[in-house]
RNA sequence: GGGGAGGUUCCAGAGCGGUCAAAUGGGACGGACUGUAAAUCCGUUACUUCGGUUUCGAAGGUUCGAAUCCUUCUCUCCCCA
């Protein structure tokens, strides 16, 4: 099956410019996706365009991923209501660094000619000067082609403006292209919907200034059946780097996907055929209480982000925590083994001293464990019968803990809702 | 540079001298129901030693009393030059 068909299958593809599919099947054609490095981690977000990338490579097609060391100076106004703030050089350049590494994860930069590539457009705009920039480049577009293109459009109706910086954005990316297409050879770019209009801006450039030709292809962006915004959890982002979101969070944010989330997610987010995806379609619905795709796509996508021990402690973890594993489970389990299960759920310390004088439930958990941001919220929360500790419900704000209520002489287990966990450490 | 409109609690958006910790909607969080789903219903949504305390762009002022009136400053948007 070739690319194209393949993402059309999964629900991927969202646009593609006519003749791409010609030239794609002409033989090993390079393509490449950019990655803006605003954060220092990519996010859930990005893993529809990893994946598009992983479907290119093994449709053999030569991927390049690109960071944007210089695109990143700029801001991409695409989908941002209002300006955005520039971020420093250092933090720009510790990003790049991050982002590339996560990116060798997930490509295959060593079996020959499709070998994956990472560029910067940094090292081709760090010695290009502003005035050659403008005339070399600004030249061959009007400013009438770029005000009309949807993101800046939206920006000039709304009332937060548009700045010059931002504005030039597209022409940045455009360049991108260009100068992948003349020194690489690359003739595709990809990227997720809100990308067309920079993408397009790039083959117009090479059209324009080159007479030559090359293509866009787009994919759908990933929104949940609810309307809401996918990626994101009540503790923000759900990013790839373990330290940001654990690997047991992150195996929770997939398996808490719905069942109508899941079912696309999982053709999306993994590599399974249609024959496997089907059989666990029929799975599912016969017995949908089991959950047999947020599972799978759990499993698969933990597995090659993170690793497969992460899996197996985050499954671990997740049984007893979710399952009906009384609190006994953990009673004289050795202190590793149970940081183990622990491991990806925020721990706090708390000193023996403090305990052993017995802590009101509301000083305990708003503020010596700052399980709740004030005191006024824990307090609500535990009149709302939202809060347990060592899975049995507070009664109420008068309760006082003291070492009763140590599991092994060190631990609580304090949770926040059905499925915040939190593990209190005394020592 | 000239003229106009504005900056309110997470967001949108009311309030226009006391009854305002501030309507309403959204979001978020929690509860019930379930399958750690969806839908639905309900509750919470500044801090607190529960006496109060700090909030409505900033600083002053008027008043017994201000988010609401006045002054200056500041930021944003729009129109004109």
């Amino acid at each position: 099956m070739n690319f194209v068909e393949e993402l059309r299958w999964r629900g991927m593809l969202h646009d593609i410019m006519p003749g791409t599919e010609e030239k794609l099947n002409s033989g090993v054609i390079a393509g490449y996706i950019g990655f803006d490095p605003t954060a220092d981690s990519l996010h859930v977000g990005h893993l529809t365009q990893i994946m598009t990338l992983i479907h290119f490579q093994k449709a053999g097609h030569k991927p390049y991923a690109l960071v944007g060391g210089a695109t990143g100076m700029v801001g991409d106004p695409s989908g941002k209501s209002e300006e955005r703030n520039l971020l420093s050089a250092d933090i720009l350049n510790h990003n790049q660094a991050c982002i590339k590494a996560q990116l060798e994860k997930f490509l295959d930069f060593g079996c020959g000619a499709n070998s994956a590539e990472m560029v910067n457009n940094y090292d081709w705009f760090k010695e290009f000067s502003f005035l050659d920039f403008i005339r070399d480049v600004g030249k061959h577009l009007t400013v009438n082609y770029m005000m009309a293109k949807d993101s800046v459009k939206k920006r000039l109706e709304g009332d937060s403006g548009l700045s010059f910086t931002e504005f030039s954005y597209q022409l940045i990316q455009g360049y991108d292209f260009y100068y992948l297409w003349k020194h690489k050879g690359c003739f595709l770019q990809m990227g997720g919907s809100d990308q067309w209009g920079n993408i397009v801006t790039g083959t117009e450039l090479i059209r324009r200034k080159d007479r030559g030709e090359a293509f866009a292809l787009t994919t759908q962006l990933i929104k949940k059946t609810d309307g809401t915004k996918f990626g994101k959890t009540e503790s923000g982002a759900v990013w790839l780097d373990p330290a940001r979101t654990s690997p047991y969070k992150f195996y929770q944010f997939w398996l808490n996907a719905s069942d109508d989330d899941a079912k696309n997610w999982i053709r999306i987010f993994t590599l399974k055929s249609k024959e496997e995806l089907e059989a666990l379609d029929a799975e599912h619905a016969a017995a949908p209480n089991l959950r047999v795709l947020q599972k799978a796509l759990a499993k698969d996508i933990t597995i090659r982000v993170h690793s497969e021990a992460d899996y197996e402690t985050a499954i671990k973890s997740s049984e007893f925590l979710f399952g009906n594993g009384s609190i006994d489970f953990l009673t004289g389990m050795s202190d590793d083994n149970l940081l183990g299960i622990f491991d990806g759920i925020e721990q706090f310390n708390i000193s023996k001293e403090e305990l052993s004088a017995g802590i009101n439930i509301v000083d305990l958990l708003g503020d010596k464990a700052k399980v709740f941001p004030s005191k006024s919220e824990a307090k609500k929360m535990i009149q709302g019968g939202g809060v347990s500790l060592n899975k049995a419900k507070v009664g109420g704000v008068e309760e006082v803990i003291n070492h009763s209520s140590l599991i092994n002489n060190k631990f609580i287990v304090a949770q926040k809702g059905k499925k915040n966990y939190y593990l209190l450490i005394v020592e």
